[in-house]
DNA sequence: TTGACACATACGAAATTTCATATATGATAC
DNA sequence: GTATCATATATGAAATTTCGTATGTGTCAA
C-alpha cells in the first residue's frame, strides 16, 4: 500500500486500509478486543505470520494502530489518537457485521481476550 | 474492481467501493447533494466521462448508487436500501471531511443543487 | 554464545485495479 | 430517417497491490 506523507489521516487513506480483508478484520478485532498480539492475530485469521506482519506494517505506517513490545511480543492496539470519525467508522462496522467476524473471534484462545 | 456474487452489502465490498478517489468523492458528494448526474460529477471532479462513467458503474453493481434516467441525463443517488451502518459511515465521513469535499462540490454550477 | 521463539522486512512473481482511447447505446430534435 | 448530446462499455496497457519464500532483527534462557 502506499503510504501517506501527511501526519493528518486523509478520509481516502482510511478506506484504502479498510479495503483488504485481512487489514479490516484486524482493525474490527482490534475494535472489540483492544489488544492482541501478533500470534493471536495469526490465530484468530489463519494466516501466515509474514503476511499478519506486512499488513500491520501498513496499518502502522498511516497511524492506525499503535505497537508495543512486552518482552517478546508485540501487542497491537487502535491509536488512541484515531480521529474520532474514523473510530465511529470502525466501531460502528463492528458492531453491525458480527458474521464477519465471529469465526476469527471464536478462534481466539488467550486468556485476557 | 471484482464484483459480489451475494445481494448483501458485505463490509469489505463495502469499504473496496471507498477505497478510491474518484469512487469515494462521488459517494461523498451524493450524501451532501442528494442526488446528482453524470454531467455534473465530471464537471466537479474535472475528470473524463468514461472514468466517471466506470466507477459509478462499480457502484452501481455493488448496490451502494441507484440510477435514474430523465430524458438525456442519468441521475444517481445513495441507494435508499443501503444499510443504515453503511449509511452512517458515509454521511459521518462527509461530515468530518470538508477539505476533501468542499472543492469538488464549490465546482458544481447546477441549479438545483 | 548459542539456540529458540516472536516478529519484521526484502524480493520478485502473480493477481488485481485503474485508465486512456475508441466505440456503442439511448434519447431527443429536426 | 440523420445529427447530436449524454452516458455506457470494451480493450489492452500501465500502475498498484498482494503474497510466498527467504532472511533479518530483537528478546530471553541456558
Amino acid at each position: 500500500m502506499k503510504l501517506m506523507s501527511t501526519c493528518l489521516l486523509s478520509p481516502l487513506t482510511f478506506f484504502k486500509c479498510l479495503s483488504e480483508d485481512t487489514r479490516l478484520k484486524t482493525l474490527l478485532m482490534l475494535s472489540v478486543k483492544g489488544e492482541l498480539c501478533v500470534c493471536d492475530l495469526t490465530d484468530a485469521l489463519q494466516l501466515s505470520q509474514p503476511k499478519i506482519s506486512r499488513h500491520l506494517a501498513d496499518l502502522r505506517k498511516c497511524g492506525l494502530v499503535l505497537d508495543t513490545r512486552k518482552g517478546k511480543w508485540v501487542y497491537y492496539k487502535l491509536h488512541p489518537e484515531l480521529p474520532s470519525w474514523a473510530l465511529e467508522v470502525i466501531t460502528n462496522t463492528a458492531a453491525h457485521n458480527g458474521e464477519y467476524i465471529n469465526g476469527p473471534l471464536a478462534n481466539l484462545t488467550c486468556a485476557d481476550c
